[in-house]
DNA sequence: GGAATATCGAGAAAACGGTATCGATAAATC
DNA sequence: GATTTATCGATACCGTTTTCTCGATATTCC
């Protein structure tokens, strides 16, 4: 029987992959044109029969004792992954780490481009910060709503978070890439993206605590 | 038998906590005593069993139809991840993303304190960024070595990530928490966290994908 | 004071993800 | 051409995390 691979990806598979994609990536400007498990396991830090079954999903299959194409495979997760088409995304909060997502080129090789920036600092609307317009925040609705953009990336205080959500949910967006230390209350149907910079160093302190009372 | 908390918090707890902290701290602002597992639960979109399994782990109980002690369950937490005792940290590359690192407040009531920042570009050496001064990347080693730093961090493009974790391991610290895109190789002992912006972008375009691809 | 109820805490069960095993196969070697 | 070897792919196994179930208990209400 052949793979069924409708089964949507498990979340840790899916964060695994931009990993492999970046080492496929220098692979293949190293002029390389296969690549095994094996070697991607080596290279970071992983499980061999894991990388196999993460790579599964993306329904590429390799040849014994050769690997899997390089193109091939780093091609099928791009495509797996939704980067082959661009997705237009607004930006909100242009505080230091909106600035650091706006200026972040990387962004659109993977499938997203921040199109406009908006933040409520009169002083910062009609200026170009990394390149991209600044408009008033009032403007944020009526921008997703006419040019039908899918993602709003929120970087402003946990604060105003919540309002700019509802902002671009009820105009339309589909996704939000929330950066604010807050838990946003969105519909069931809206995709929601939570980056928790504070429980990475959580982990962090907590592993460095255990060894300072170990010594 | 009384429950053995030497057991160290499972990963998944450990990045939860944060999000009660946090949750707490607001509930305290607004004069509040107690409070419930479930409520606790509803607020952040969690079970309350497992909310309940994760605050063992910080050693408080409870009182059956009341709830935890606000202010003991809050303090416990804090306690728990390390916040209470200030480590010291230095950050190499300051970019946007360095910057905004380097202006976050929150970082310090969170147990870590950023004491000197680090950049190649010599325009930035002996300027005070976010209210940190920039040094020389020379004098990171020294730095580390004779103040004993605990806690490297690197936002530096990937291609620098690797020198400059050697550059940490070397003069000594413990903890390296690494925003640049790049799979580093450190000892054993060291205490490696990275954050992949990437990875959570990718859980959330493979979701619009799917979406997508569902209409 | 007794009944009802919300909540905790512990243990059991289930689900999930990660790891190990094994047969199949393509290339390389002899 | 036979043998060896590296690798894939599937299956089975194991550990961890989450979810479920249950009994105990403090408060509230009657």
């Amino acid at each position: 029987m052949p793979h069924r691979n409708q089964m949507p990806a498990p979340q840790p598979t899916l964060r695994r992959l931009p990993g492999y994609f970046r080492f496929l990536q220098t692979l293949a400007e190293a002029g390389e044109t296969t690549v095994s498990c094996t070697s991607i396991a080596k290279a970071l830090h992983l499980d061999p029969t894991g990388v196999r079954k993460d790579l599964a999903f993306t329904g590429i299959i390799g040849k014994p004792r050769v690997g899997y194409s390089l193109l091939e495979l780093r091609d099928a997760i791009s495509s797996f992954l939704g980067w082959d088409d661009i997705r237009e995304a607004v930006l909100v909060g242009t505080g230091d780490f909106g600035r650091a997502l706006l200026g972040y080129e990387l962004f659109r090789e993977r499938g997203v481009e921040i199109v406009a920036a908006f933040d409520v600092a009169p002083d910062l609307v009609g200026q170009k910060v990394r390149g991209k317009e600044v408009l008033a925040l009032d403007a944020l609705g009526d921008t997703i709503r006419t040019r039908q953009i899918p993602i709003g990336i929120i970087t402003t205080p946990a604060a105003a978070a919540q309002g700019v959500a509802d902002t671009m949910v009820e105009a339309g967006a589909k996704a939000i890439w929330n950066f604010a230390p807050a838990v946003l209350e969105v519909p069931e149907h809206i995709i929601l993206e939570h980056v928790e910079l504070v429980a990475s160093l959580a982990v962090l302190s907590s592993k460095l605590a255990v060894r300072a009372s170990a010594e």
